[in-house]
DNA sequence: ATAAAAATCTAAACTTGTTTAGTTTTTATT
DNA sequence: AATAAAAACTAAACAAGTTTAGATTTTTAT
């Protein structure tokens, strides 16, 4: 029923030589081998004659390199994700590398045994994961140490570790800079929990340090807390609470699309029109249909193509120096654009 | 430096017992191979103590399995097919299974390297794919013959196959009827190419008929179609020509997400208010953040959930049967909803 | 105590490539 | 023509598991 697979030693068969040889000349070794260009091409056209691919595994066991690389993230629903993801593809397809995305669902156990699955063994060359773990622990233990990660979106700060990350401080910073000048002097944010991960660490600190810088004070109420879980429900509960208090909040500012989009569900829900209440949206992470959405959002764009492309490139760099163990770490921080559709 | 990986040997050697033994025991085998209890815990105690993971190269060599399954999809990026590809990631992950997702970009001749990578030589198990071929010759050929392939989103009406769709024909008749009960007379339909590929056809048979039905005839300026490669430029003029043309247009029917987008960013550009205008805006494919985008859209819903979920499960019972010799092949044709936002 | 039966375990083959260490063939040199 | 050198090629080991066929050991029955 089934055909069966061509083998090398089918095509060695049929020309009377050794599946050595026919190895090396589908490898291009052939050259550097000494077989002769006749040969060489005797076994090319057979071996599409016969319309021959190599066994993955095969090949993958012998040598201990698979061509595939890993990509691990929260959601890949997400488009800021999906969308990184495509780039990355893209990238490691010119050099004849495969990727597999993988979800842990901002679950840390999940992570942790993808990785295991992945990296030990090397069944992957390399990984490239935005994080979900609290510490670097995981990730210094012996049998990783010269596995090619490469950290996106977020990195631990309690680590020594190669990462391609936007510049949250400064997008953040600047963000709030940009509601301050418009005049808001109540901004609530609402910030996403597990909330200990280094991209959203540094947009607070962003939105602090410049609330401070403008002798702006910053309250507890000032940032609310939602879990990644129960996204909905929580906004709802937040917003019911904020828009009810006395001293009137004058800006949203979430700091994902994830929360900004559970926002304007609410928006939708309670009837609130922010734009005639007078009061500004803004968001971290920008999507390309935040052009069209009412109330207009204020947003900070990720440099996305290039944070697919430069962790694609680190990654592959990493792997052709692992024989040479060079031991530098690289961080990469983009600049982020602001979008102020006002 | 780098630690040595533990094997299978390893095990057997500190237990004194053959690698036949351990490696019954660990694919829980060690019952009907009637391996003692005792022997089992020792065996699964020092694995775990090992941190034991086994070479998943050297496993799908010898047993031809690899549980991998892919989803070759034109864009990841398109939150249709991301979503997609998170709920079959999902329903793979809960019975073992992990997923590769490819890009194709709407090249079959990329989809065709993917597909001899993936399928012959058993490099996946099981294959899902939006297909962008034009005819099912392809999937014809003989190293196919047995290879588990269910086909979303689109099918291949010349060839029998495995396939989970969306009824995009219904939707498409569905969501016409719903603009003409609105008063729609001269709906603009923007189609895109390839415009070979089944669903679109049927959206536009839906389309075609639901007019016909209602005896409002269909010209050649009523369907227009764009190049998936140069959208923006292609919608751009299109609109264009048709706001001008005498015989107002009273509606535009995007046949899929990414041209509603296209469409959205037209009319910012011309500053074009199409609600304003009397103009009804509608779209196969929803979005979520479609329930904040001025003019508000009327559009398709697919199950999206129920198709990743029903093609991960039929992937997974074509690979059982697979020995069984079972040559039926299920179609599963899921119902839309229309969201009317009015 | 001993043969037969049942329970427990193992040596070696096998999956399909790649690589090492070498052999055979051809060409060049004296 | 004999020898050295270069060119072209190959046998066998190897990667790390799984599986087959068979070997021990233990238990049961007489």
């Amino acid at each position: 029923m089934a055909i069966k697979k061509t083998l090398l030693e089918d095509i060695a068969n049929q020309l009377n030589v050794s599946k050595t040889l026919v190895s090396m000349v589908i490898n291009g070794k052939g050259d550097s081998y000494g077989i002769s260009k006749k040969t060489q091409k005797l076994v090319l056209d057979k071996a599409q004659e016969m319309e021959y691919t190599p066994n993955v595994f095969a090949r993958a066991l012998r040598t201990g390199k698979s061509h595939l690389i890993a990509l691990l993230v929260a959601d890949i629903s997400n488009p800021f994700y999906s969308n990184i993801a495509k780039h990355i593809e893209k990238a490691l397809a010119e050099k004849g590398y495969n990727l597999m995305i993988c979800s842990t669902d901002e679950d840390s156990h999940k992570e942790e045994s993808l990785i295991s699955l992945f990296a030990e063994q090397q069944f992957m060359d390399g990984l490239i994961i935005a994080t979900t773990a609290t510490s670097g622990k995981y990730f210094e233990k012996d049998k990783l140490q010269n596995f090619p990660i490469v950290f996106i979106d977020r990195y631990l700060p309690d680590i020594k570790s190669n990462y391609v990350v936007a510049n949250n401080y400064q997008g953040s910073y600047e963000l709030t800079d940009l509601l301050i000048h418009k005049g808001c002097k109540n901004i609530l944010a609402l910030n996403i929990s597990p909330s200990h991960i280094s991209s959203l660490t540094e947009r607070v600190k962003g939105f602090k340090d410049c609330l401070t810088k403008h002798g702006i004070p910053c309250t507890n109420d000032n940032i609310v807390e939602i879990s990644f879980n129960n996204i909905q429900n929580e906004v709802r509960k937040a917003l019911v609470k904020a828009l009810k208090q006395p001293k009137k909040i004058d800006a949203i500012y979430t700091l994902n699309n994830n929360l900004a989009t559970a926002c304007l569900n609410v928006f939708n829900e309670l009837n609130f029109d922010a734009e005639k209440e007078g009061l500004k949206f803004a968001s971290f992470d920008d999507i390309s249909l935040f052009d069209f959405v009412k109330p207009s959002i204020i947003s900070v764009s990720q440099p996305i193509e290039q944070i697919g492309f430069e962790a694609a490139n680190l990654v592959l760099k990493i792997i052709d120096n692992k024989n040479t163990e060079q031991n530098e770490f690289q961080n990469i921080v983009l600049p982020t654009s602001i979008i102020s559709r006002l």
